[in-house]
RNA sequence: GGUCCGGUAGUUCAGUUGGUUAGAAUGCUGCCCUGUCACGGCAGAGGUCGCGGGUUCGAGUCCCGUCCGGACCGCCA
């Protein structure tokens, strides 16, 4: 039996038997003498077999290799003063071994798991995700995979406290007709009917407030079948939060104590509460995002009045039109040189996707400002105004993107993240300050091109704020929501409002969606009947938990935070899903495939 | 659906203007080594240059297609 885990040991053991178990991290053989370092979850101890102590323990010690799994019996010793290793916990003793059993041995592995020695441990991922079971038995993996489970307990403990009840909802539910696109799971008892998997578990927790639950969590798996970035998953958990008669106001609060709590527990760090607040109209006029990183200055600038009758015949039409010119100064740059400004325009027009780029220069010893357009286009007059209006001083450099309103925020935005990085403000994962914040007032609708209609910012279930009502039917675009999100250094860790809990209202914002009664009754009429029996007023909020932990560990995707993630194209690459399945199963389910070539 | 980056030894990478037998480090194998801790020393094995096609006297290198991985845009109520 195992009397010591291989991270315990100390120079207060001196003298005692022990038996460890573990993985063979790295292997020294000095000919007469073998050092083996043995790795479990625990850390690392150095096992010493010579043929003095044992004959038969040391020829066994000769023949393991990495990653072999042993078992060894020994007397702890203190280790001589110049022997100790300050690297390790465990560096002022070591294992004399006695025996020494191996109880599998390991092929070489396809990557060192070591991680002794930093330079060695860089595989590339796909590698590392097809041998999942070896890149986990690294300490970074652990180390995120021990957070996540201290997140659980916390998160848990401190709902508890506070009368929540933990409700699962089911995960084979009903297909939702707009949002994500649904992960559909195919009846066999109803042929031609689908299940879907839950993008949240929304309806099913406003159902629990009309059942008096009166609190409730849940730590759940969501699933969207959307493409996926570093920082999103198909498959995702959620810290579900649903409370009756909540107001924003107790929301807010109760998320902080929760942050104030996980960053005790995990981060052992006391956070500021409670936490700035900002309007959606503000974070996008100002940092060209709905999920504003304010870790560094770089605010935006609207300076459409500075060209308003500039002749300029690009900025004059989009000013017409209701667009806006945005302004990015940037302090210190406006010596910044031709070449790395054409790099600049190239990177706005290709990855930004904006129409081009127009900035204004003031170097150190120029008299004045200068814009790259010619003053025959834009004179000198207006770009001085610019210059001015967008806070920039001598030496400093202006960039300015103008289209219509809201892509030009968000491309302003994406250039503002773009400046940071290239002036190395914005820290590095798990670097630097950690920023939250409120963001409130959100837009009720946004407009869908693509569609041509209204579709929910946040859900249709999102209560308008009431004294919007009146504009829902004749300005439904400049209606707020009860809604909000909260952000962490530039990313949304949750999001939740107050919901409708009025069957009329409900009614009207399907209605509203050009979701028509009958639609609405397929898919909803579960939670307009509930409406009609006493629904007491309710809102939550949900965490994006994977994200919050990813943010914890300061780690850069969320795959170093989930046990086994998928790849960018959303495939599993240790278990190698998805799969085809047998003719037969897809005949249970009433399932007909199509190739390519006929779907097209 | 799109843009960009990458794919060369088990692994991480280098590879010049297209030119002889594709290199390094590490890992692996063998031998030596009793205080190492990324032990050290010596020797050795190890390659479908992702795949397919094209250009060329000649392709790891250039072109086209495709697959895989990654970052991003679209998408993500």
């Amino acid at each position: 039996m195992r009397t010591h885990t291989c991270g315990e040991l100390r120079a207060e053991h001196k003298g005692e038997s022990v038996v460890l178990k573990g993985w063979v991290d790295t292997r020294r053989d000095l000919g007469g003498l073998v050092f083996i370092d043995l790795r479990d979850r625990y850390g690392l101890t150095q096992i010493v077999f010579s043929p003095q102590a044992n004959e038969d323990a040391y020829e066994t010690a000769q023949q393991l290799r990495s990653e072999d799994v042993i078992s060894v019996r020994g007397t702890v010793a203190a280790r001589k003063d110049q022997a100790v290793n300050p690297a390790m916990p465990t560096g002022t003793i070591e294992v004399q071994g006695d025996a020494c059993a191996v109880l599998n041995v390991s092929d070489t592995p396809p990557f060192v798991v070591s991680t002794q020695d930093e330079s060695r441990v860089d595989a590339n991922e796909d590698l590392r995700l097809k041998y999942r079971y070896l890149d986990l038995r690294r300490p970074a993996l652990q180390r995120n995979l021990e957070l996540r489970h201290r997140f659980y307990q916390t998160t848990r403990r401190f709902f508890d406290q506070h009368d929540f009840l933990e409700v699962e909802t089911p995960v084979l539910m009903k297909s939702t007709p707009e949002g994500a696109r649904d992960f559909l799971v195919p009846s066999r008892l109803h042929p031609g009917h689908f299940y879907a998997l839950p993008q949240s578990p929304q309806t099913y927790k406003q159902i629990l407030m009309v059942s008096g639950l009166d609190r409730y969590v849940q730590i759940v798996k969501c699933f969207r079948d959307e493409d996926l970035r570093a920082d999103r998953q198909p498959e995702f958990t959620q810290v579900d939060v649903e409370m009756t008669f909540a107001t924003e106001e107790q929301v807010y609060d109760l998320m902080e104590g929760l942050m104030a709590d996980l960053w005790a527990d995990l981060k052992d760090t006391e956070i500021d509460t409670p936490f700035p607040r900002m309007t959606y109209d503000e974070a996008m006029r100002t940092y060209g995002s709905d999920k504003p990183d304010v870790r560094f200055d770089l605010k935006l600038q609207d300076v459409s009045d500075a060209f308003d009758g500039c002749g300029f015949r690009v900025f004059q039409s989009i000013i017409d039109d209701d667009g806006r010119i945005m302004a990015l100064p940037v302090p210190g740059e406006g010596d910044r040189g031709r070449s790395a400004m054409d790099r600049l325009t190239d990177y706005v027009t290709d990855t930004i996707g904006a129409a081009g780029l127009i900035y204004i220069q003031q170097g150190e010893d120029d008299e004045v400002p200068s814009c790259n357009v010619s003053t025959n286009a834009i004179p000198q007059e207006h770009v001085e105004a610019a210059f001015e209006q967008a806070g920039a001083e001598p030496g400093d450099l202006v960039l300015l993107v103008a289209g219509p309103t809201p892509t030009v925020y968000e491309q302003a935005g994406q250039l503002r993240l773009h400046m940071a990085d290239d002036l190395g403000l914005r820290p590095e994962p798990g670097e630097g300050p950690d920023r939250f914040l409120w963001v409130t007032d959100f837009p009720l609708l946004e407009w869908d091109d693509e569609h041509e209609r209204y579709a929910p910012m946040h859900h249709p279930f999102t209560a308008p704020k009431d004294e919007h009502l009146d504009r829902l039917d004749d300005d439904p675009g400049a209606v707020e929501a009860r809604a909000y999100d909260l952000v962490l250094n530039g990313h949304e860790i949750g999001g939740g409002s107050i919901r409708i809990h009025n069957r009329e209202m409900q009614a009207r914002m399907f209605d509203v969606l050009g979701i028509d009664a009958e639609e609405a009754e397929q898919r909803f009429g579960f939670l307009l009947d509930a409406f009609r029996y006493g629904a007491p007023p309710h809102g939550g909020i949900a965490l994006g938990l994977d994200r919050l932990i990813m943010l914890i560990a300061g780690a850069s995707s969320l795959r170093e935070v989930i046990a086994f993630p998928k790849t960018q194209s959303a495939k599993e690459p240790m278990v190698n899903s998805p799969d085809t399945v047998d003719a037969e199963q897809l005949e249970t389910l009433h399932i007909d495939t199509v190739s390519d070539e006929e779907d097209a």
